[in-house]
DNA sequence: GAACAGAAAAC
DNA sequence: CCTCCTTTCTGTTC
């Protein structure tokens, strides 16, 4: 049969959310901001509204410029944990409309061939829903548009393709409010005129290269032979690139369960190589981290310690224990411990400052370094 | 094969 | 002027 995959991706979600939650908001140029509290306007654009848009704001560039760009337009901050909430109660709406296994050993979250891609994105596997009929999955989008709109007031747009790759690049066609379907047979056509960067997966540094190498388009990546793409990339990308050219994906639409690790980072509020100050604002974030963990009810054997120094440049230091822990106490003496050895080892101040956990797993038992 | 560091990508 | 989070892969070293 063949192979159909939706991609639901929600419209400027943050910025959505806020028009909805205040309609005092709507019909003007919106920019959710990450402010990192160095000065009044420092930080960078989360998210904006079409509106905003529109004078050239983007996401990832810096309020300040932002603000010259549209001095009118409104600046609030990111309320993360809110906007969680509200992606939480989607995916459970989306997780629905996928194909479900019949298999009951498995819980409700995995017997939906569902993948939640980030707070506002999902791909739905709707091969057997749909019978392979690219019209009945059509259909399908629309209803979980209309439904998505009466349930939640937001809007969204939607890919659907053979694989996850095609029905992504199908869903950024028509934004916001599109719906996009690009059939099997229609898929050389649509990818060939692309640029590089527009492949979902290919970042800038690999497509800087591939010109080098005369490539621009995807059509003409796809026309390269596989084997120097593998010279110059490596096996499993050089793979990738080619395959992918094609239009070709065959990843399967799973469940994740849960992050392989958490981890947070913040911006001091000024460069320093102070030990204190640099830990003082590594002390709020094991803080959030082991409320994470813990509501999770998660151990952790890595932890690494993340340096941004003034120049953006960024450095690890990480260690692995030999035994999992879970505590507060732990994850502190580990921080320090890091942030010790990484000034011993490296000269220049810290402009932002991290720590991340990984391989994490379900908590037993033991909690404490001290334990063993 | 494990530990560690870093790059790349996308959000 | 320049946020934050996670995943995946690669290279190096032991």
């Amino acid at each position: 049969m063949q192979r159909v995959v939706i991609h639901v991706d929600m419209d400027s979600f943050f910025a959505a959310i806020e028009e909805r939650e205040n309609p005092k908001l709507r019909g003007k140029a919106l920019v959710i901001c990450m402010f990192s509290g160095r000065s009044e306007l420092s930080g960078s654009v989360s998210t904006c509204n079409y509106a905003a848009r529109a004078y050239g704001i983007k996401s990832g560039m810096p309020c300040s410029r932002a603000k010259k760009l549209m001095p009118d337009a409104l600046f609030l901050p990111v309320r993360k944990a809110f906007y969680n909430k509200v992606s939480a109660d989607i995916m459970i709406f989306l997780m629905e409309y996928a194909d479900q296994a019949s298999d009951l050993e498995k819980n409700l979250f995995e017997q939906a061939a569902f993948e939640q891609l980030s707070v506002d994105e999902a791909f739905l596997e709707v091969t057997e829903r749909t019978g392979g009929d690219f019209s009945r999955a059509i259909r399908l989008g629309f209803q979980i548009k209309a439904e998505l709109w009466a349930k939640e007031k937001l809007s969204c747009s939607i890919g659907i393709g053979p694989n996850k790759l095609i029905a992504k690049m199908a869903s950024d066609v028509q934004k916001p409010n599109g719906l996009t379907a690009i059939r099997p047979e229609e898929v050389s056509t649509f990818l060939n005129p692309l640029k590089l960067t527009q492949l979902w997966g290919l970042g800038s540094v690999t497509a800087e290269k591939l010109q080098e190498m005369g490539i621009e388009t995807v059509g003409e990546l796809a026309a390269r032979d596989v084997l120097e793409l593998i010279s110059s990339f490596g096996k499993r990308k050089g793979i990738w690139l080619k395959q992918a050219a094609f239009g070709i994906d065959e990843s399967p639409v799973r469940a994740r369960q849960g992050s392989e690790q958490i981890g947070r980072i913040a911006t001091l509020s000024e460069d320093t190589r102070d030990p204190k100050i640099i830990y003082s604002l590594l002390e709020k974030l094991i803080e959030d981290l082991i409320e994470k963990l813990e509501a999770r009810e998660l151990a952790f054997r890595v932890v690494t310690l993340t340096a941004v120094n003034s120049g953006f440049r960024m450095q690890t230091k990480s260690r692995t224990l030999n035994h999992p822990v879970s505590d507060r106490t732990s994850l502190r003496q580990i921080t320090r411990e890091l942030l010790e050895l990484y000034l011993e080892e490296n000269p220049g101040e810290f402009r932002r400052v991290g720590i991340r956990v990984e391989a994490l797993q379900a908590k037993k038992g033991q909690t404490s370094l001290f334990d063993y």
